[in-house]
DNA sequence: GCCAACGTTGGC
DNA sequence: GCCAACGTTGGC
């Protein structure tokens, strides 16, 4: 299993929007940059994601998994475009702060904070692991610990 | 609201 | 293929 993190500005879409989508999940439509399409082309059904809210929160509020391999981006003819679905799995008990991220020494190279502007980021095993600790959230039963 | 970082576009 | 201009992202 892979583990990735997907951006939203939450006055786009949230993760309380994202989670009334429930089971069924929903297009990750709108990605127009190459390298976050690619990352998403790689993804497997089950792979696990953090949501995190930019602009306003600033934080990673839950953990979804991909729903439906990559495919054309139905907002689009360009064929350039697809994207995957998503579904929200569970809310992080305590939502981990961008700062909390920054200051952990453990989480110096994750994308997060060396490829600030890309919305849609690869997360290593450990950081995913490390993110999931801060948030109290136990990263194989996604129960809270 | 500002502005730095950075990706994309297009002229040459 | 280079690079200046431009647009967008996203933290502050």
């Amino acid at each position: 299993m892979q583990y990735w993190l997907f951006k939203s500005e939450p006055f786009k879409w949230s993760w309380e929007q994202q989670k009334a989508k429930g089971e069924a999940g929903e297009e990750w439509d709108g990605i127009r940059n190459y390298q976050a399409r690619n990352f998403m082309r790689q993804m497997e059904l089950g792979d696990r994601a953090f949501f995190y809210h930019s602009n306003e929160g600033l934080e990673v509020v839950g953990i979804a998994e991909v729903s439906a391999l990559s495919a054309p981006d139905s907002t689009t003819d360009d064929e350039r475009w697809d994207c995957v679905h998503i579904r929200a799995l569970a809310d992080m008990p305590r939502p981990v702060t961008l700062k909390e991220v920054k200051a952990n020494e453990k989480l110096a190279d994750m994308s997060l904070v060396t490829s600030m502007r890309l919305s849609v980021q690869p997360v290593k095993e450990d950081e995913w692991i490390e993110v999931c600790r801060m948030g109290g959230i136990d990263p194989h039963t996604l129960k809270p610990v």
